[in-house]
DNA sequence: CTGAGAATGATTTTT
DNA sequence: TCATTCTCAG
């Protein structure tokens, strides 16, 4: 035992240690989170508090997960097969297998993934004869997501106003027909089995008793139904034991909670909040920096990070002219530490927003450097991947009319879109599938032929047998085979293949009984909960591009932040109110506090943003940052030459003589930009706004107005004869 | 049914 | 700007 519990920390020992009660753990950024809740299983198991079957491990993500229950298993020689661990999701789709008579889904239910439901959603509409344009699918989809992450059926909503009625009759109807399909998606497996538990006693009781430790990772990522399923679970008596951290509730817009955390310490009357705050990640600037940010916050939890590695070097920060030179200057930075001996795996370059990816790609690749950017295609979202897939959800399951939708005329077969209709419309009428019409004659009568047939033949195969048969079977190889870009798709439906034989081979992957249709079922879930990897390329040494999201948990050596900028970082969408502003700087301190050895920030003075050239101001979270910790690459917040008033100064931006020319579009400007002696882009500033830049101007002389981007104060058109403006 | 051109709209994302 | 979606002609 002792070696299960040496190098912790007193925070971590005494975290992993606490006798059996309610806990909440504030675990900051590289504080050892993931070890304190794997070791503290391992601990529970070993002291024999309980056994495997009593536990249960709740994460976010899949990689979460995965990473856990391999830590556990390198610390105690145990079967994990009886312990609960996985996503939220994971195990919902796991108790609603066990008990899909009781939730009252098929055996073989289907899970929605998110393209999947939005397909479902247009079809609903469709069906219904709803105007999409006043109805957007994407809306309602949210809108029916946000109700069932709030709990709320149907009936429970509460509806004021004509618009909304609709919305929640519409809810009503998608219900419906997912019942009819039997599927289910994301949001769905998580209240059915929170009703599930919730009416159903036996079942409640069953696992109130079961499970006596419940361990939550990313608390504060939690939604209002997942805190509630959890509370639930725990009702009979288990441990909560919660790990998290408020600074780094970066996901308030897809619904978490981060006032969870504040709830849970209240209702479960925990006293003693543990705090991780030694971190063994970053150099102290890094750190102080990060404190600093997030200290702007109010209401807090409150937390600061400390380490014993020393402070290591400042923070290094570069004022660009533009986003063009902004990226060269990162490629060359990254080229003379690649130089230096750095591996480029080691570095990251984050972003706020997908957008800003373009111009570092471009730069990068012009440079040649190897780059490799997170966020793309997943394997299991692949269009040919889809097609297979929706043909196995076939098999299992006649009824999935958007399995049927999907592939009822691909590859092509004859089934326009006429008789697709012809179909539904049918089939409406007498309740039933597509599946079930299309039998009955007419022009899909082979199609529906076709799926019996394929699930005659497999029939007794294994499940990879059953994908290769479905494969040749449906067409879908000789299709991309006779395509002449099908090379690629070809060999994902491979891949395929492959991917079913490791999911066989994977322990834990099937239970017990192993007939073939629950491993298909199996397959299928897994196909939808864990969309796979984002992209392949893990093996070469390649610099990492991502945006702040999705850095969280991760970290490097070397960190650039590009792209500081009000109305990008903080997002111009987000600095109306507080809380957006205050979860804009919670992102800002998750991306600080990636960086182990040396973080650098960066702006540009003008960046083309959606086909136009902004200009925006520095971020205020420069200003967040004590100057101290900060090293400035370029003269420190060094303005242009300053303007005369009344005497009209037509000078571009600032640009440092090294810097590539500036593009056409900056230097040649129209008359009515040039008027009023000011210049677009100058810096200037203003009795009551403070300082902002000119973004545009328009008219001449005593008509001569400018627009002014104040940041915080937001955008403003200025008449020059009468605001007093002064250049800065 | 397909493919070219227009219209549109653009934080952040996992399951 | 640019990627995606929509529309309409062939």
């Amino acid at each position: 035992m002792s070696n299960l519990l040496g190098g912790l920390n007193p925070p971590q020992h005494a975290a992993v240690t606490l006798p059996p009660q309610h806990a909440l753990i504030l675990a900051g950024a590289g504080s050892g989170k993931t070890r304190v809740l794997t070791t503290r299983i391992a601990w529970l198991l070993q002291t024999g508090q309980v056994g495997p079957h009593g536990i249960l491990a709740v994460t976010f993500t899949n990689k979460a997960a995965k990473e856990m229950l391999l830590r556990l298993t390198a610390m105690l020689p145990i079967n994990t097969r009886g312990m609960w661990i996985g996503t939220f999701h994971g195990l919902c789709n796991r108790l609603l297998r066990a008990h899909h008579r009781d939730a009252n889904l098929p055996q073989l239910f289907q899970i929605l993934d998110s393209a999947d439901q939005l397909a479902a959603i247009k079809r609903l509409l469709k069906g219904l004869d709803v105007d999409d344009e006043k109805y957007p699918p994407r809306d309602l989809a949210n809108f029916i997501n946000g109700q069932k992450e709030a709990g709320l059926r149907p009936d429970a909503v509460e509806a004021w106003d004509e618009y909304t009625r609709k919305r929640v009759e519409l809810y009503r109807e998608y219900e419906a027909q997912c019942q009819r399909e039997g599927v289910a998606d994301f949001a769905e497996l998580l209240l059915r089995s929170y009703e599930l538990l919730q009416r159903n006693e036996p079942i409640r009781h069953h696992y109130q008793g079961r499970f006596r430790h419940i361990l939550v990772d990313e608390f504060q990522d939690t939604n209002i139904l997942q805190y509630r399923w959890l509370k639930l679970l725990a009702g009979g008596g288990a441990n909560l034991f919660c790990v998290g951290d408020d600074d780094q509730s970066i996901y308030a817009f897809r619904g978490a909670e981060v006032g969870n955390m504040r709830d849970f310490e209240r209702e479960f009357r925990v006293d003693n909040v543990i705090r991780l705050e030694q971190n063994y990640r970053s150099h102290g600037n890094i750190l102080d920096a990060a404190n600093a940010i997030i200290k702007h916050n109010a209401a807090r939890l409150g937390k600061n990070l400390w380490t014993d590695a020393g402070s290591g070097e400042p923070i290094r920060v570069y004022e660009a002219f533009n986003d063009t030179e902004e990226a060269r200057w990162i490629v060359e930075e990254i080229k003379s530490l690649a130089a230096e001996g750095l591996a480029r795996r080691e570095m990251a370059l984050l972003y706020r927003s997908n957008a800003q990816s373009r111009v570092l790609e471009h730069a990068l690749f012009s440079a040649g450097l190897p780059y490799r950017v997170y966020g793309g295609l997943r394997f299991f979202e692949r269009q040919e991947v889809k097609h297979a897939l929706a043909y196995l959800r076939l098999i299992a399951n006649a009824d999935d009319d958007g399995a049927f939708l999907r592939v009822v005329n691909f590859p092509a077969r004859g089934i326009g879109a006429r008789t697709v209709e012809q179909l539904q419309d049918a089939a409406r009428m007498e309740k039933v599938g597509l599946h079930e019409t299309a039998k009955r004659g007419g022009k899909a009568a082979a199609f529906a032929a076709l799926i019996d047939r394929l699930k005659a033949a497999c029939e007794g195969l294994t499940l990879p047998e059953t994908v290769e048969q479905v494969l040749t079977l449906s067409g879908l190889r000789a299709h991309y085979q006779a395509e002449k870009e099908g090379q690629d798709r070809l060999a994902n439906l491979d891949e395929l293949v492959n991917a079913a034989e490791n999911f066989v081979a994977e322990e834990g992957n099937v239970d017990a009984e192993g007939e073939v249709s629950g491993e298909l079922a199996a397959f299928l879930a897994h196909a939808s909960l864990e969309a796979g990897e984002h992209q392949a390329g893990e093996g070469d040494d390649a610099l990492q591009l991502m945006t702040v999201h999705s850095a969280k948990g991760l970290e490097f050596d070397v960190v650039f932040i590009s792209g500081l900028e009000e109305g990008l970082f903080p997002h111009e969408n987000s600095v109306r109110e507080d809380k957006g502003l205050e979860e804009e700087r919670r992102l800002m301190y998750v991306a600080v506090t990636r960086a182990r050895k040396r973080l650098y920030i960066s702006h540009a003075q003008t960046r083309m943003l959606h086909g136009q050239t902004r200009y925006n101001l520095p971020s205020r979270f420069f200003d967040e940052i004590p100057a101290e910790l900060l090293k400035w690459l370029t003269p420190k917040l060094a303005r242009g030459p300053a303007a005369v008033p009344g005497r009209p100064t037509f000078a571009a931006p600032r640009r440092p003589a090294w810097a590539e020319p500036a593009p056409a579009a900056v230097v040649r400007r129209s008359a009515a930009q040039e008027t009023g002696g000011f210049r677009i882009g100058q810096n200037v500033a203003h009795a009551k706004f403070g300082q902002g830049i000119i973004v545009n101007a328009e008219g001449a002389g005593s008509d001569a107005r400018v627009q002014v981007n104040f940041g915080r104060e937001g955008v403003k058109w200025l008449a020059l004869s009468v605001a007093k403006l002064t250049a800065v």
